[in-house]
DNA sequence: ATTTTGTTGAAAATGATTATCATTATGATA
DNA sequence: TATCATAATGATAATCATTTTCAACAAAAT
């Protein structure tokens, strides 16, 4: 796939790395697409598995290192749904501004992202984050809304 | 201690126990006279640690097991903080009715608990919650509020 | 060309949580 | 009260995600 770094359009995130002194080495920029190219949340072992179809050279070690660069540097999200496994997300996707929050079934793992009533939430929550920071001196830079419970497939079979 | 458990009022969650057919050990008072007495969001060891001062005979796996069936019967919250290890939470404490939400520090793990602005984002929550049941057809049991950043005396640091 | 520093990956270490299994305690019943 | 079926327990070992270590490598700076 010759070209595919070279000649297309540069990705968003590469003016975020000049900044900040890092190098865009292969292993990144792979880790940035399969989390750019995928919509699920994906665990460190998933994105491991996916980037090692592309570049098999590329250790799980190098994929937890990068993530954790990519949350300090604003770009990625980590998510706990209470499974013993973190999640990861590209803090802006494809669709810019597509905020959601996650409704989890506790039974099977099934997530679902939810933008219903986002821009409610985003309203009082942002209200809430200012009123929090002032109050407790805190600097927040990310929250989460979860809902936990049972799908729909998982609830018929409790009966 | 004499008298301890048998003269004593009656804890409120003696009930609940009766309803599912569970046994009221010694183990499982001792892990929710603890979680009662605690204010602050024990991890496992946590709970094992302070149990083991009670009775020293009380192991960890029992620990373990006995959370879980107390966040299965409703009468605790389990909560992932993202440092790796889980918080257990009694679901109503000495004050009923206190619900609150998190603020995490990132960098120390501190965790304040806030109750501002709960009313609001509770009747908001509520509105979500029932929509998005029925919407996506999902028996919502539990959620989550969360904010992460930085504690005033870590964001010091930074600097 | 040489030095310095950033990056990587294999392997080992860590640490929280879970499974196994033999033993013990409990409550129901005779 | 004695017996019995079952629930509960705790020590140990196993599991599994994540981190640490460390030697080799690559890129940029000098």
């Amino acid at each position: 796939m010759p070209g595919r770094w070279g000649g297309g359009p540069a990705k968003w995130w590469h003016g975020e790395f000049k900044g900040c002194g890092y190098r865009i080495t292969i292993p990144r920029q792979t880790i940035l697409q399969v989390l750019d190219e995928s919509k699920e949340h994906l665990s460190a072992e998933d994105v491991y598995l996916k980037v090692h179809n592309i570049y098999p050279a590329i250790g799980l070690t190098t994929v937890y290192r990068t993530l954790e660069l990519l949350i300090n540097m604003g770009l990625v999200f980590k998510f706990d749904f209470g499974d013993g496994r973190a999640r990861y997300e590209l803090a802006r996707g494809a669709k810019e501004a597509s905020h959601h929050h996650h409704l989890i079934c506790t039974k099977c793992g099934r997530i679902i992202d939810y933008t219903d009533f986002v821009d409610e939430e985003l309203e009082l929550i942002r209200k809430t984050e200012k009123e929090l920071s002032k109050k407790y001196n805190f600097e927040i830079k990310n929250h989460t809304v979860q809902f936990y419970g049972l799908c729909d497939k998982c609830s018929d079979k409790e009966k």
